[in-house]
DNA sequence: TCTGTCAAGTTCTATATGGAACTAAATTTG
DNA sequence: CAAATTTAGTTCCATATAGAACTTGACAGA
């Protein structure tokens, strides 16, 4: 059983919050408290982000971040949004394909590589982007609202530094994690 | 085009950190600067983890999701492992089915309560835990590791602040973010 | 300049996923 | 206390998803 206590929990504790009993677990008696409110926050930004997307311009989750990720970095290729977003390239594919079709991005191809194309949001494009933004800014303004500015720059200076931090850890766990019998054909996944 | 420069970049810029151009954009140019930090940390963190529990438990993210949340909270329901987790109840079923199957899960009826049940882990589920945790344990680690145990603390409970925060946030965008048109059929849906 | 390796994208396809409808039990209401 | 509503969990099924194999192009070495 884990017994190791979050360094940060509340003064007083049980159900204080409102929360179900195992929601509670997971946030103060977690041996992993920052995966679990990592997953938690992004889950509670994304359902809401995405499913308004979805129901208001009726493109996916994968399809919307094309458009987000061609509208912050013009000219970008399929690669850098996979590396970026971690989706998989074939997903990608159809999702640009798709954005495509409905006149929202266009390729160029790199004359100086026949492999790679460049991607840019046409005029309705950026259109809609500009008039989905405020909803995502919206939500995560709602989420962090009881901050102060001091606390919000230390937030996001601290998810800064762990970000620049894990860029360059490997993929894997170290191999003493892996048994012998273990077939190791460690591929790019999504979370 | 989005400009809101968040106030806590990098004195010097441009690559410096090694990451492509996309993803320093998204860092650093990205009017939801929180929540792509968060999306990006999470990613890092459960793609390399439940790879890790696929290859050698042979188990699914959300069949460990249940082991996992049943360690940190013995009894609980499949209704509060959707909630803390934000998977659909159905998925939930089949997860727990198969670890029933695997004999790493039982189930009890509420007497209370014809339609609950309270989940519980084998001596072989409990087992499993134990054995796998350390992976889960040293991934955050390595997350986190050029931080200060003053910074981790700091992070520690901000994040949990947001998360007390946004646990009552409600599951939609205000309505003036949705057209008339829209067919409104909102529902649980996963990250 | 041929050969092998690597990289970017696409296609194919088996399967995992999650919405919707359903069952059965509990709770609320009038 | 019957009818209506809500809740927990399961079943069914259409489809989204992602692995694997493939295509095309770049590039490195001999």
């Amino acid at each position: 059983m884990p017994t190791r206590i979050d360094f940060s929990a509340p003064e007083s504790q049980g159900g204080v919050s409102g929360l179900d009993r195992m929601t509670e677990a997971k946030l103060w008696r977690n041996p992993c408290p920052f995966a679990f409110r990592l997953n938690y926050l992004a889950l509670r930004y994304n359902s809401v982000c995405y499913d308004w997307v979805q129901q208001t311009e009726g493109l996916s989750r994968i399809e919307y971040v094309v458009i987000y990720s061609l509208a912050l970095c013009e000219g970008g290729q399929a690669r850098d949004i996979a590396q970026s977003s971690g989706f998989p390239k074939n997903s990608l594919s159809r999702a640009i394909s798709r954005l495509e079709k409905l006149g929202l991005v266009t390729r160029r191809r790199d004359p100086n590589d026949g492999r790679s194309q460049a991607l840019y949001l046409t005029k309705e494009g950026g259109a809609l982007f500009r008039r989905t933004l405020p909803a995502f800014e919206l939500r995560e303004k709602e989420m962090l609202n009881g901050l102060s500015e001091d606390e919000l720059r230390s937030l996001s200076h601290l998810l800064a530094k762990v970000v620049l931090n894990c860029a360059p850890l490997p993929g894997e766990l170290p191999s003493e994690f892996y048994s012998s019998s273990d077939k190791r054909s460690r591929k790019g996944k999504r979370a």
